[in-house]
RNA sequence: UGAGAUAUAGCUCAAUGGUAAGAGCACGUGCCUUAUACGCACAAGGUUACAGGUUCAAGUCCUGUUGUCUCAACCA
């Protein structure tokens, strides 16, 4: 005969190891998605996590939320392909390979240095450093629970890879959506490259920094003036700088349109000369005191600190567009137009003039606006940071010199040093200059001595700087090469109207907001690790070939070579249209053998352009790439097999990362969406909402949670705990250990200095731990409890043969009811992407009906007497709820949901596969979904149930306060009863309700038969329609006349409230009446409910007491005594006065309740073999119990 | 600076615009009733961040402020 598994304990961690060994040993994962063969797809695109970090608590996150509703859909009966990827290219690999060997970027390809790498050797260090951590990827991934096919991966760096991306761009390209530009970007003229965004966020960029800044006066040309103002002195614009080498580079100036502008005569506060200013009016006062308002213009002197000004003339910042005025410092001439005021939506009264200097080339603002307008550009500066030979003066400028003092070595200072002071005092500019001074500073003084300066200053303001050399960062036009975006924003905006954002906001807000306002995707990067361009160009630019495919590439080489470009073709053993690894494995498309590969169009030499595509590319081409679209599986993507995606999810951060590219790649390429349900996640967080971090010792490492608790309570907690895309407060506490061994426990963040000297060992958490207890454990006994009794019965499940549940009590109903409505729920809220939901669904399931009142109910109906018709239903339906449970929860809890169904189902295996029913199916994640039964759902039964639980309730919390124990029997329930349907209700449930209280009538009453006081409450939606303005009048009159209303409403179904004149006729639905109290009685409400309980204590009631106390001494024993709960036993009590009227009647009770064959009440025990009892404070004997035969 | 999110009990979270704001945990009290003390029950706990507004009615809608988080930027 089979049994049910007993345990003795609960332990989640051996239940994951047990579960994971199952797997593994009957490749369950491969087989839920190869018995689904056939079945509709439901595409699922994993992002690709980069494995040269470790994972952290985060990944542990995310992937629950994708393992979640891949199980989900696959129960569901869809095929759920989950191909894993491996992101291999970008900046934190080159960074953790130069940290690994110990260089810069510098040594790379540069034989003078001493640490000279080739780039060769670096991109094999950078392919070997990207599957660092593939190990302690593929551990975590195992160990979580995360079902994704880690066999066959993709990896971006993989050639195939890369040859579906280089036909992406190729198709970008011939649909002219690929060109090259300029752009401003972060530059570091120290290092000679462009940084990226990522690179200028490292911690401790921005720094801030001490500038000298300027006001600068732009003089209106002769011709524009006129258009102004006739005045005959000098009209200036005042622009203000930060950045005052920009200057010479300066082209435009830009104002807010709808920003007022004034016209103030005044003095140049430096030479004192008469002049007209334009400034913002908002700004006025802080070049203008308004203390000097009254100030004569005939007293004033040059050299006077107090200027006085007059306001002489206001206009909008449009009214100032296309003003023309005088180069400021005229080194070079630009190109086209320039020097006119622009209207720039960037402009803002903040600060400065409300009037921005415009140098296209070394601001992005700057540069838009000035392209906007057909604004030339002047780029003064070189790619080191110094000026072209051309700025200079000969005085203050002496050209080719760096335009920020940091680049300046002590030495390259000393020596400019002394050249300035030859200069500055030899024209007498400087009498003796002590220190070396700034190109910003002499081109103040320079503009100060020409009367074009109005004010400056030092001012402090965060700038970024490059991490690698510590040096500030300049804005500098670089090339690249861009995909239009921009061109296409109402597609790409149009596309996102199809996606189900999960949170919808993040799609029309963040997501939505970003696709309006999209700027053309810069894809060039210089780096040495990456997807190289394969773009080739002829020097002058005028032939370009843009390469598709491998074979391509491996023709147009022939032709190099036949052109006598090339000498070898290192594509020479690639056999086009041999798809094999072997194939492919025969060259490498990275840097550098793509840089040593020309090609030849029209008898010109073509060289690649020497950028990588940025790996935002790689990863947004994924789904194409990984199935090596189109070369291979073109009918996949093609005819929508394998694209779009149904569902994928990654972190919110992700947002204008893979989500976007993906997006982007896909609108583009194949106006299409990429994917149709999106789950944006939150974060993972401290417990006290700070960011996880190891420098602050706050992060979660995976592998301690997963070890402590295993897989399925740490992926219930996060799942249960916060909406997903709601961050995560991550309870936990780090447990540190020093070299003495002596621990800590890490309640806030510790400070490095002395986490250098810890080592985190453990951990704990509170959330985790709860989750055990409550969900698991409560679980774990409600499983128990059906296993031990169901064994001592020798029953097991028998699919073919079940009581109908028509034929089942009240009860067994009930929670059936209870279950499929829960079925219900959950399959929505899974179908809805909020787990969370349904994840508290099923705790309340589980331990407030399922375990807490079901359970608990029915214990007896499991021990009580043989196998009847109602004790097979209690147990068909505990083992119905458990496998049910079983299964909605195994999508979050895979192992456990595993663990329960086959301890349930696995003594029944062989006859399920032998009837095809159900429960035939090895594991539950083969299993397919239950559908709710809407004939088992009975909303009236749930009511009736929730009516008996809050009474019972309500009889608890009296008992209570009158300090009567449970375990005391008492007369009589008084329900007030004012409706007859709600005493229909409650007499369906009235034995429970009496059992589970321990009172042994209900009594329902009405006004006929006693007081019964009332209340009322309005019911102000039905009111709302109705009274509208005259809400308050209303509420106000039923406060003072509520017992007539009352009256009113139940003698005449309604009643009539007049009022400011007109009259609101009150029906029996506008108003809800209360009873709420019966004097005399001791009374609970709850709502619309009240109960009164007789709590006079008759000596038969309190007999019966005891007698109770006296089975519960008994059955401690038992226990205590180890006897099976099916012993009979023998019962000696030593005679007592206060005892022995009670017991004797209530004997057959205490029997019954006990399993006892005997009872006899003795003179006297002896205490060597009999217990002492404490009955109630008063009464203490002795009792001995013994196992009959 | 911009965009988005968020602010409810000590903590973690609920609450179709309807008037007594709910759970769980922690705390307190009482209970070992043949599943469960890793349990059960009962209590206590709130100016719904702040300030305005819309509405008969606001935790909920609108505006502003403040705090926190994320992303993007840092430009005069």
């Amino acid at each position: 005969m089979k049994k049910y598994p007993e345990y003795k304990q609960l332990n989640l961690p051996q239940i994951s190891k047990d579960m994971l060994k199952f797997w593994e040993e009957n490749s369950t994962f491969a087989k839920s998605v190869s018995s689904r063969e056939g079945k509709t797809p439901w595409v699922f695109y994993e992002g690709p996590p980069s494995a040269n970090g470790m994972p952290g608590i985060h990944h542990v996150m995310a992937r629950a939320i994708k393992d979640i509703f891949c199980r989900f859909k696959t129960l569901q009966g869809y095929q759920v392909k989950r191909k894993a990827g491996w992101d291999t290219h970008g900046l934190p690999i080159e960074l953790g390979v130069e940290k690994t060997l110990g260089i810069t970027k510098e040594d790379i390809g540069n034989k003078n240095s001493p640490k000279y790498i080739s780039v060769e050797d670096y991109n094999k260090a950078c392919r070997k450093e990207v599957m660092k951590y593939t190990d302690k990827w593929e551990d975590v991934t195992a160990q979580m629970g995360y079902w994704v096919d880690m066999s066959d991966p993709y990896i971006t760096y993989d050639n195939k890879y890369i040859e579906s991306v280089w036909w992406l761009l190729q198709n970008l390209y011939k649909k002219n959506l690929l060109y090259k530009g300029y752009t401003i970007q972060p530059f570091s003229p120290a290092a000679g490259t462009g940084l990226s965004s990522a690179e200028l966020n490292q911690p401790g960029c921005y720094r801030d920094v001490k500038d000298r800044t300027a006001v600068v006066q732009f003089k209106v040309s002769e011709a524009s003036k006129v258009r102004i103002q006739s005045s005959k002195d000098d009209i200036y614009f005042l622009a203000w700088t930060t950045t005052p080498w920009t200057l010479p580079s300066n082209t435009a100036l830009a104002v807010g349109k709808d920003i007022e502008y004034v016209f103030v005569n005044s003095f140049n506060p430096f030479n004192g000369k008469p002049q007209t200013v334009i400034l913002a009016k908002e700004l006025l006062n802080k070049y203008f005191s308004e203390k000097h308002t009254d100030l004569k213009f005939e007293d004033y002197k040059p050299g006077d600190k107090n200027i006085p000004f007059k306001i002489v003339g206001h206009c909008k910042g449009s009214d100032l567009a296309g003003i023309s005025y005088e180069q400021l410092l005229p080194f070079v001439k630009p190109e086209g137009e320039a020097f006119k005021v622009l209207v720039g939506d960037f402009v803002t009264t903040t600060d400065g003039t409300g009037i921005v200097h415009i140098a296209p080339s070394f601001g992005a603002d700057d540069f838009k606006v000035a392209k906007q307008n057909e604004v030339g550009s002047l780029t003064l500066v070189d790619r080191r940071g110094k000026f072209l030979p051309e700025v200079q003066d000969g005085v203050f400028l002496y050209g080719e010199e760096y335009v920020k003092e940091a680049y300046l070595s002590e030495e390259e200072k000393a020596t400019e040093y002394a050249k300035q002071k030859k200069i500055l005092e030899a024209n007498g500019k400087i009498k003796d200059l002590k220190v070396y001074l700034s190109v910003d500073e002499r081109i103040v003084l320079k503009l100060q001595e020409e009367g074009k300066l109005f004010k400056k200053e030092t001012y402090e303001h965060s700038y970024p700087h490059c991490w690698r050399t510590d040096k500030p960062v300049l804005y500098y036009p670089l090339d690249s090469w861009f995909v239009k975006v921009a061109d296409n924003r109402e597609r790409l905006f149009n596309l996102n109207k199809e996606i189900n954002w999960k949170p919808e906001s993040t799609g029309t807000g963040r997501f939505g907001n970003w696709l309006e306002n999209a700027l053309d995707w810069n894809l060039s990067r210089s780096r040495f690790w990456g997807v190289p361009l394969p773009i080739w160009r002829s020097e002058d630019g005028a032939e370009q070939i843009c390469i598709g495919s491998v074979e391509e590439l491996q023709k147009e080489i022939e032709n190099a070579i036949a052109k006598g470009m090339m000498k070898e073709n290192p594509l020479s053993k690639f056999k086009a249209g041999d798809m094999s690894k072997e194939n492919y494995d025969t060259f490498d498309l990275h840097k550098p053998y793509a840089d040593s590969i020309f090609l030849e169009k029209n008898g010109k030499k073509l060289v690649r352009d020497s950028d990588l595509i940025d790996v935002w590319f790689d990863s947004g081409s994924m789904p194409y790439a990984q199935v090596h679209y189109p070369f291979e599986n073109k009918e996949l993507i093609d005819n929508k097999k394998y694209f779009p995606a149904d569902f994928i999810a990654e972190g919110v951060d992700q947002t204008r990362g893979w989500f976007y590219t993906l997006h982007v790649i896909g609108a583009l390429c194949f106006d299409s969406v990429a994917y149709k349900n999106v789950v944006s996640n939150g974060l993972v967080l401290d417990k006290n909402g700070n960011k996880m971090s190891k420098r602050l010792g706050n992060a979660v490492d995976p592998f301690f949670t997963l070890n402590k608790y295993g897989a399925d309570a740490t992926r219930w907690y996060m799942i249960a705990n916060a909406a997903p895309w709601d961050n995560l407060k991550f309870s936990w506490t780090n447990i540190y250990e020093d070299e003495n061994g002596k621990r800590i426990e890490g309640t806030e963040k510790i400070p490095a200095e002395i986490l250098s000297k810890y080592k985190i060992v453990d951990g704990h958490s509170d959330g985790i731990e709860e989750v055990q207890r409550k969900l698991f454990g409560t679980l774990y006994n409600t499983y128990g409890f059906y296993a031990l009794y169901a064994n001592v019965d020798g029953f097991l499940i028998d699919e073919k043969n079940i009581v109908p549940v028509k034929e089942r009590q009240e009860l067994d109903r009930w929670i059936l009811s209870k279950l499929h409505s829960l079925i219900k729920e959950v399959t929505e809220q899974y179908e809805n992407f909020e787990p969370h939901r349904a994840a508290r669904a099923i705790e309340e399931f589980v331990d407030e009906h399922l375990s807490n009142w079901y359970v608990r109910l029915s214990r007896r109906r499991f021990w009580k007497g043989d196998m009847s018709t109602d004790k097979k239903a209690a147990y068909e339906t505990l083992h119905e709820c458990l496998t049910v449970v079983a299964q909605l929860m195994s999508p979050i809890s895979p192992f456990f949901g595993e663990w329960l169904y086959q301890n349930l189902t696995n003594p029944i295996r062989e006859n399920a596969i032998k009837n095809n029913t159900p429960l035939q199916y090895e594991s539950i994640h083969l299993t397919n979904f239950v559908k709710a039964e809407a004939a088992v759902i009975d909303v009236n039964l749930e009511q009736r149930m929730e009516l008996a639980q809050k009474i019972s309730s309500m009889i608890l919390s009296i008992r209570r306060k009158e300090n009567l124990k449970v375990r005391q029997p008492l007369q009589k329930i008084q329900i007030p009863i004012l409706d007859k349907e709600i005493q229909t209700k409650i007499e369906a449930v009235k034995n429970l309700i009496l059992a589970e209280v321990n009172v042994k009538e209900i009594e329902f009453v009405d006004e006929s038969q006693t007081q019964i006081i009332k209340n009322m409450k309005l019911n102000f939606k039905t009111l709302g329609k109705k009274c509208g303005a005259n809400m308050k009048a209303v509420q106000s009159f039923a406060n003072e006349n509520s017992a007539a209303i009352i009256k009113g409403i139940e003698s005449y179904g309604q009643f009539t409230v007049p009022v400011n004149g007109a009259e609101i006729v009150l029906e029996t639905e506008d108003v809800e009446i209360i009873p709420v109290d019966i004097p005399g009685w001791k009374v609970a409400n709850n709502g619309p409910l009240t109960v009164a309980l007789d709590v006079t204590l008759t000596e038969a009631l309190r007999q019966e007491g005891l007698a109770r106390e006296v089975v519960n001494r008994i059955q401690n024993i038992r226990k205590d005594k180890g006897f099976e709960v099916t012993d009979k036993i023998l019962v000696k009590i030593q005679q007592n006065a206060n005892l022995d009227t009670a017991i004797k009647n209530n004997l057959s009770y205490i029997c019954s309740e006990t399993l006892t064959g005997d009872l006899q009440l003795v003179q006297e025990l002896s205490a060597s073999n009999a217990s002492t009892i404490e009955v109630d404070e008063l009464i203490t004997t002795l009792i001995s119990i013994e196992k009959l035969n």
